[in-house]
DNA sequence: CGACCAATTTGGTCTGACCAATTTTTTAAG
DNA sequence: CTTAAAAAATTGGTCAGACCAAATTGGTCG
């Protein structure tokens, strides 16, 4: 957002937070704006739009006489962001269900875009797949193609509805992976069994096939930070221990 | 939104419709806030209620020189809704690409639920899939024990960022589609399949299958609804022919 | 033609005010 | 003492006018 660095931005996220932590329960009314303009030290104007950004998130309803708290549950995805962003370890379980949810778009975009793919898109993919092989022996450097075989998946799927739900994830996940400087270690053979599957399904055009093979290898990234999680973990309670 | 009625909510509907209907395009600059609000003939404030909405939405970027509006697929899930509501009119792909996902984030919930399910979980399972039988005559009657049956999977399987994103899918379609009164008509036999699939997913706790059957269910409805629009379409040609 | 500088425009914020609706408190009746 | 009605205080929604810093624009000069 451009915004970021403005005042009611800061009041959102402070009260964001607040509200994510539990400081305000659920169903609780909020103080009034007034309230809220004293205490952050701003105008009354500051403090609606923050609270507008906050209601449009789902986090809070705004009705005369008070705004009140809603259950998480019935927020929408950017407090995902946030969500993370709370603790300094992220949340293995979220980072999980984020990679389950983003692997099964994906898979769905792999299907649909072999399905559909002209001869021409075909050869982009077939392209992309093969500087894929060339670098599969690193995280890091597998991702830039990765991202770029995904991207071109999408672009030919060209589903707007996924398309839009990708954005979303992307927007509140990306900037906590990197935060941590996620780099899983994937099996080679794992990796090696998907893309040489990708290639098959580019050939004989078979969707279920890229499906499969995109599933597979979300599911081996889930292995995989998983068991980073862990380590890391691990050494962390070695160095407080 | 409890703010539905007023004046920035009002300008924001308008402004997104623009937006959403071209009349301003990718990248070109909105009107000033003070031009806005005489145009809307109403405050500063509210016009900058309107243009932080629609900046939380993706649709434009605000920014000290003027906001600029953003590609449609830089925007939100929350999008989706108004674009539908576009046209009298469904887009016949928008409506697909929807169940597409949901489907699959559906099949994805079901796989994890049955894989997780406690044995108290099953039984209640068992009894909705028992109800669902019971009423799989009519896709109207089935609609009830059919959500209660997603709603206690997605209760299962536990996963906030599906729950938050099925929300808001939810959000933007379910509206539309009771607009239009959709009522497919699912093939029976095709039902009864799933429908026995689920229970054996179910007493064989296999969430694949069970993955399978949702996703199967999923691309009936699919299909029902193609030939229903289809059909619908043609007799509107009928009629204005 | 391009670089530079001033005037204007624009977003961000503040103050203070008014209204209608809701909430809370008080009051009066049972 | 409980309850119902009425009055007061609170709250969100909106408006008008003002100021500042940053960005845009337009004109000027090299």
């Amino acid at each position: 957002m451009a915004t970021a660095n403005s005042i009611s931005c800061e009041i959102a996220t402070n009260l964001r937070t607040d509200i994510l932590m539990q400081r305000y329960l659920s169903g609780e009314r909020l103080p009034s704006e007034r309230d809220l303009a004293s205490r952050f030290d701003a105008s009354r104007g500051a403090v609606r739009e923050a609270l507008s950004q906050l209601e449009q998130s789902g986090l809070i309803e705004i009705q005369p006489g008070g705004a009140r708290v809603n259950p998480i549950e019935a927020a929408s995805i950017s407090v995902l962001g946030p969500l993370m962003a709370l603790n300094e370890i992220p949340d293995t379980a979220l980072v999980d269900q984020f990679l389950q949810a983003f692997g099964a778009l994906s898979a769905l975009t792999a299907r649909e875009a072999i399905n559909h793919a002209s001869d021409e898109d075909m050869n982009r993919l077939r392209q992309i797949v093969v500087s894929l092989n060339n670098q599969a022996e690193d995280f890091e450097t597998m991702q830039p193609p990765w991202r770029e075989f995904l991207k071109a998946l999408a672009e030919i799927a060209d589903n707007l509805v996924v398309h839009l739900i990708s954005n979303d994830l992307r927007a509140q996940f990306v900037e906590q992976m990197v935060r941590l400087g996620l780099s899983p270690e994937l099996r080679k053979q794992t990796v090696n069994e998907v893309l040489s599957s990708l290639k098959r399904a580019i050939t004989n055009r078979d969707g279920d096939l890229a499906h499969a093979a995109v599933q597979k290898y979300f599911d081996e990234v889930r292995g995989a930070v998983h068991k980073m999680v862990d380590s890391r973990l691990g050494t962390q309670r070695k160095l407080v221990g």
